[in-house]
RNA sequence: GGUCCGUUAGCUCAGCUGGAUAGAGCGCUGCCCUCCGAAGGCAGAGGCCAGAGGUUCGAAUCCUCUACGGACCGCCA
């Protein structure tokens, strides 16, 4: 049930009405009316712009098409008022057993309420994370590990079939260097004293994994050359990374549904395949490309290359597929996984890069728009960058100072709940300030503390209540008992839900979810004080059952809300504060 | 030099894809709370939506240019 759409829907309804009395002429475009929420609620409780979009086709006075609409509104037994207003808006005012309805429908649904049919079922495939096979996941990861996983969760309730999954970057030189720095690892282990070089990976966690080397394979590398054992090592330390990786996202409750690997494109063919595909559509070609203009790299010289006609599709310049040595480029296993997505029949792809992976957008686009002719969109989300705080002072990440903050320092320190609610208060376009103190407290300034402590409140309410509590009997409160001003206030805010999901899930903007349960937490909690001075607002009414279960009703379908929403965020909804 | 992102109250940020008088929190100012629902509550001040053009019934939102801040810019991944 969504308000929203049943109202649009009876406008509809009118509208047709209104072309067979030959009010309005037929076949109008009506794709662009809304029913909204005014944005001030003196105005009514929802404003339709039908007059203003039809006015023009229809070569007639806005004005004049509103109030022949509002009459026929009017008829309709949910709207209690439909006025004109200013040039040719429609305010309606609905009747408070609509919102008490609401209530009911909320509480029968439980967390269907929200759900939405937007997606249709289609297959959408969001790829995040991603990160080098080569060490834990570091702060950065972690914005796009919660950023994607939300948002995959979000596509899911708005109806999509959604599939999580990340690629492993196996196939580069940096799992080489990464087996070279075990392999140091593995001989220190037999007690040899080796040095770092630059080039290679001193951290600390490779430690356990040269041992681990060590009781496997016992000294059967020592004193070997590459030859003997680079492959070997090579994939015994990126399982070992991966394990770690995955344990680092089971610490914020990710799970992906499938882990992709660069590697297994190699020597498969499916680079060739993709690379040709695109050359039968005239795509490749052998070129030199320009200087890169402004700074010039002080070793650069004109080389030719394969070449991806990327510009055909809207990239700046065409981009190299193989290297002037004739070996693929990084792009080119790519290019072979996009390729892959499109194979196995996504409708829609989204990645999440960090914004250090700004410049590929385009060229990764033009790929995917080139090998499904245009017919499988790739939206590409960038997350930007996360600036630590401790003790309100910028906290700098350093490898070598050795302050350098993973995945697993920062869910130790506050929690999953904070660190995946607090990184999605903001836009993922935007850079992300985490205080370490100001996440945890436990103040109203704090947005995860201020939405569960609503969730826990409202348990608080549920459990002194000494009147049945459990939905199917709220489910059936006479909701006229709780139709106060101030609490069809809060219903309104539920009716937004559903309407709110297919907007973030639209715009892929999870953050949209973590705004609107903070507003309907205030909502609540404003509720909850106009009852310190108004006790006929309390929420349990000694002595009167009936009006007691009508306004437990109300902010249990608030707790629903919050719950379901809480869920799209991976947020556990806290049952109590400490 | 180019591309992408950002610029909204003193500060940190929303703004529902073009709607009405642009919102929230912090901070500030003034009231209220010392028994029953204050890990606070109520009210107020505070804006040329970076700037200039354009598009139309209507622009913070779309287009162009400019300024400032950030990320990236053959053959590294």
């Amino acid at each position: 049930m969504n308000v929203f759409a049943d109202i649009r829907a009876l406008v509809m309804t009118c509208l047709d009405t209104l072309e067979a009395a030959g009010t309005l002429p037929g076949g109008l475009n009506r794709s662009a009316i809304t029913v909204e929420p005014p944005r001030d609620a003196a105005h009514g409780d929802m404003a339709t712009n039908a007059a203003m979009v039809l006015a023009k086709p229809a070569k007639m006075n806005p004005r004049a098409i509103a109030e022949a609409l509002a009459a026929e509104l009017g008829k309709d037994a949910r709207i209690t008022v439909a006025e004109v207003a200013g040039p040719g808006f429609l305010n309606m005012r609905l009747e408070a057993a609509v919102w008490g309805g609401l209530i009911g429908h909320v509480l029968t649904s439980s967390v269907a309420y929200g759900r939405s049919d937007l997606g249709k079922g289609q297959k959408m495939m969001v790829e995040y994370v991603s990160a080098n096979p080569t060490g834990p996941l570091h702060v950065g990861h972690t914005r796009g590990a919660v950023f994607g996983d939300a948002l995959a969760s979000l596509l899911d309730y708005a109806g999509y079939d959604v599939t999580r999954e990340y690629y492993i970057n196996d196939g580069g030189a940096q799992v080489d260097v990464l087996a070279r720095s075990v392999y140091l690892r593995y001989l220190e282990a037999h007690g040899q004293e080796v040095a770092f070089e630059d080039g290679t990976y001193p951290g600390d966690y490779l430690i356990p994994v040269g041992q681990a080397l060590k009781d496997k394979v016992g000294d059967a590398y020592v004193g070997k050359g590459e030859q003997f054992w680079l492959e070997d090592v090579r994939e015994y330390a990126t399982d070992a990374m991966m394990d770690l990786i995955r344990a680092d996202l089971a610490s914020l409750g990710i799970e992906m549904d499938s882990f992709y690997s660069e590697k297994s494109l190699y020597g498969s063919g499916r680079i060739e395949d993709a690379i040709q595909t695109l050359d039968q559509k005239g795509l490749i070609y052998r070129g030199t490309l320009e200087p890169p203009k402004g700074k010039m790299p002080e070793d650069w010289e004109p080389r030719e290359q394969t070449l991806f006609k990327s510009t055909a599709y809207g990239d700046d310049v065409d981009r190299p597929v193989k290297k002037s040595d004739g070996a693929w480029t990084y792009f080119a296993p790519d290019i072979a996984y996009h390729y892959d997505k499109v194979e196995r029949g996504f409708d829609a792809l989204i990645d999440v890069f960090g914004a250090d992976h700004g410049g590929y957008v385009k060229r990764m686009k033009a790929a995917v728009a080139a090998l499904s002719d245009e017919k499988v969109p790739l939206d590409i989300k960038l997350t930007q960058l996360v600036k630590l705080f401790k003790d309100g002072a910028p906290f700098k990440m350093s490898k070598r100072a050795g302050t350098f903050v993973t995945l697993r320092d920062v869910v130790d320190q506050v929690g999953s709940d904070v660190t995946r609610f607090h990184m999605l208060t903001r836009k993922n376009d935007a850079p992300l300030d985490f205080d370490f103190d100001k996440v945890t407290e436990q103040s109203k300034d704090n947005p995860v503390f201020y939405v569960q402590y609503a969730h826990a409140r409202i348990n608080s309410v549920l459990r002194k209540a000494e009147v049945a509590v459990d939905d199917a009997t709220l489910a059936g409160a006479d909701m006229s008992l709780a139709a106060h001003e101030a609490e069809l206030k809060v219903a309104k805010a539920l009716a937004e839900w559903p309407r709110l999901v297919e907007i973030a899930a639209k715009g892929h903007e999870p953050h949209r979810i973590a705004f609107y349960l903070y507003d309907l937490a205030s909502e609540f909690h404003g509720l909850w004080n106009r009852g310190n001075d108004d006790t006929s607002l309390r929420f349990l009414q000694e002595g009167d059952k009936a009006t007691t279960q009508a306004k437990i009703a109300l902010i249990r379908a608030v707790q629903v809300v919050l719950a379901s929403g809480l869920g799209i965020l991976g947020v556990t909804p806290a049952e109590e504060m400490r």
